[in-house]
DNA sequence: TTGTACGCGTTATCAA
DNA sequence: TTGATAACGCGTACAA
C-alpha cells in the first residue's frame, strides 16, 4: 500500500495524497476527506525510508546510551522517552558498551539514519574533542559538562559533579568524620568519576584531612559488584575509615553489603554516602544517604534544549541542574 | 558522499562500488582494493534509507519494551543488545508506556521501518489475539508465553510464571508459614501478574491454606512505590501474615521497607520472597530471597530464535527457561 | 485546486 | 569483470 495506490483508489493524484498526508494547504475539503477515509480503510502507513530518502533526513531523534547497566541512565532514558513522546518525533535508542567510543558511534548513526538531532548519555571529553566536528546536527550531552568544548551544535546538561562531591564530603566532615574511604569511578576512563574524585580532594584539602590516594581510593566501574569488591579490598587493607563516599548509589549499595559481610554496621560503625539519588535508595534499609541529582530535570531540560535547537535553530547552551545532599539513614554524626 | 561520488572518484561504475560494499562476487581484487581505499579516505557511510527503500526492508531488529520503569526489562534489553551486537543487524529499541498496546505499536513500526524481525518485552495476550495477524515478520515475545496463540511467525521465551509462583509459595509453606499476604501485579492488565497469582492460589489450595483474595492480595504496578503502598495497606488492615510473596523483586524491596516502617523485622517477624532474581537482590541487607529467572538465558534464547527465524526461516517455537527458588536472607523457617 | 514528472541513493537486472 | 539503467516510495517544482 503506497500513496500511488491511495491515489488510484481515490481518483486523485499522488501529489494531492501527499499534501493531505502532510497537512499541506491548497487541498479541497472534499479531497482531504476522501483521502483520509482511504487511509483509514487501507491501514496505510507511510514508508519512512522513502520519505527520509527524499527529505534527506529522518524526523527522528537519536539517543546513544553508554553502558547499559547504569541505573541512572535507565531513569534518564525513561524520562527522555516520555518527554519526546509528547512530540511527533520518533525516538531511537541505541545502547553501546561502556568502553566504546560514543562519538564515533554517533557519527556513524548520523550518516546512516540522518536524525534531526541526537542525545548522548555519558561521554568522554577526549572523544568529543577528536571527532565531534563530524556531527552536524544538534546534539545534547546529558550528564556531563561540555562547556569548555566550543562546538556550536553541542549543548550539555549536567550536575556540577566536582562541586557536588565536595559538598558531599563537606557534609560528612560536618558530621564529625575524619577518616575517609572512597569508592569511585576510574579517573582515566570516566570523566564523571574523575570530577567526583577531584571534588572529594577539594574538600579534604580544605579541611586538612589526611587521605592516601593509593590506599583509600578505589576507582572501578559503576556497578553493585564493583562497589562490593572495592570495599572488600579497603577493609582487608585495614583502612580504618568511619565514612565511605561512593561515586554512585549502586556502588554504595555494594559497599554497604561488603561492610555488613565484614561485620560493620551502617551507619553505626561506618557512614555511607552515595551519589545519584536513585528512587531505590529511599526504599533500602537503611535508607541511602546520597547526593540527589535532578535526574528528571536533567532529562527534561535536555529534551527541551534539543527541540529548541531543532525547531527554532536555538543556539547551544550548557546548563547545570541542581543537586541536594540528602542525609537519610546510612550516615550519622560521630 | 554517495556511491556515485565513489564511482567517479575511482573511475568505476556505481554497480561495481555497490558490489564491493556488499561483498558480492565477480569483482576484481584490483577494483575492490581501489574502492575500499576510497571508502576509507572519504569516510563514506551508506545511506540506510536508500538501501532499505530499494530492498524493501531494513536490516534492523526492533525491540518494543513495555514499561520503562521495569528493572527486569532493563537487564533483558542489556543482554539482548549485547547479543545482537555480535551480528551486523542494528538494533532499534522502542519504549512504550506500560498501558499502551504493544501489538498495535509493533504493527505500525513494522510498516514504517520494515525491520527484519521484532522482539516484544511484556505483552498482553488479548492484544496479540486481536492484532498480531497484521505483523508479517518473525517476532519473539519475551517473558510471556504465547504457545496457545497459533501464529506461525510468533515465538516466545518465558518462565513458567504460574508454576514458579506455586513453587515459591510451596517453599514458604515448607518453612512453616501458614498466614500469607501477596503483593502482586494487577490481574486484569498484566498476564504475568495474573499467572503468578494463580500459581500462589494453586499452592494455597493444595496445602489447604486459608487466603482471602480481597484482603490478603493487592494487585498493583511493578514498582518500589506500589510495593510499599500495597504492603502498608495490608499492615493497616491487620492482616497478620508471617510470609509475604511479592510478584517482583522491586515490589519486595518496597514491601520490606514498609514492614520496617511499621516496626516489623525481616525475616524475624515476616519472611519476604520476591520474584525475578535481580542482581541487586544479593547486595541488599537482608539479601533478598527470590524466584530467580534466567534473565540472561531468556534474552539469549530470544535472540537466537529470532535470528534463526530471520536467517534460516526457522519455525516458531515456544520455550521455557528454568527458574530457581533461592532462599537467601529475607525468608526463614518458623 | 490538482496532476505530471523528476530525483533522492541504493540494488539488481541485463547487456556488453 | 564491468557499466548503464530501471526500479523502490515519497515530496515537490512546475504546469495546467
Amino acid at each position: 500500500m503506497t500513496i500511488k495506490d491511495l491515489a488510484e483508489k481515490t481518483g486523485y493524484g499522488v501529489a494531492t495524497v501527499s499534501r493531505v498526508l502532510n497537512n499541506h494547504p491548497n487541498v479541497s475539503e472534499k479531497a482531504k476527506k476522501a483521502i483520509m477515509k482511504a487511509v483509514e480503510e487501507s491501514g496505510f502507513q507511510i514508508n519512512d525510508n522513502a520519505k527520509q530518502l527524499k527529505q534527506q533526513r529522518a524526523t527522528s531523534i537519536l539517543v546513544v546510551v553508554k553502558g547499559t547497566s547504569n541505573e541512572m541512565f535507565g531513569s534518564l532514558v525513561e524520562t527522555i522517552q516520555s518527554e519526546v513522546a509528547k512530540t511527533d518525533y520518533p525516538l531511537i535508542v541505541d545502547y553501546i558498551d561502556e568502553d566504546d567510543n560514543e562519538v564515533l558511534r554517533a557519527v556513524r548513526l548520523c550518516r546512516e539514519k540522518k536524525p534531526l538531532g541526537i542525545m548522548i548519555l555519558g561521554g568522554n571529553m577526549e572523544h568529543f574533542r577528536n571527532d565531534f566536528e563530524k556531527i552536524e546536527v544538534p546534539c545534547v550531552l546529558v550528564s556531563s559538562d561540555a562547556s569548555n568544548l566550543k562546538f556550536d551544535n553541542l549543548s550539555s546538561v549536567s550536575t556540577d559533579d566536582r562541586f557536588a562531591a565536595k559538598c558531599a564530603v563537606d557534609s560528612l566532615v560536618a558530621l564529625g568524620h575524619k577518616r575517609f574511604a572512597i569508592v569511585g569511578g576510574d579517573c582515566e576512563t570516566s570523566d564523571t568519576g574523575r570530577l567526583r574524585f577531584e571534588g572529594c580532594m577539594d574538600s579534604f584539602r580544605e579541611h586538612g584531612i589526611d587521605f592516601d590516594r593509593e590506599l583509600d581510593y578505589k576507582g572501578v566501574r559503576f556497578s553493585y559488584q564493583d562497589g562490593y569488591n572495592a570495599t572488600c579490598r579497603l577493609i582487608e587493607n585495614k583502612r580504618n575509615f568511619t565514612a565511605l563516599f561512593a561515586a554512585a548509589d549502586v556502588m554504595a549499595i555494594g559497599a554497604i553489603r561488603a561492610l555488613r559481610d565484614y561485620g560493620f554496621r551502617v551507619p553505626e560503625d561506618v557512614s555511607v554516602l552515595g551519589f545519584d539519588g536513585l528512587a531505590l535508595g529511599s526504599f533500602l534499609v537503611p535508607k541511602l544517604s546520597t547526593v540527589e541529582q535532578s535526574v528528571r530535570k536533567m532529562a527534561v531540560r535536555s529534551v527541551e534544549i534539543l527541540l529548541d535547537s531543532i525547531e527554532n535553530n536555538g543556539k547551544s547552551r550548557h546548563e547545570r541542574v541542581p543537586f541536594v545532599v540528602r542525609q537519610r539513614e546510612s550516615t550519622r554524626k560521630i
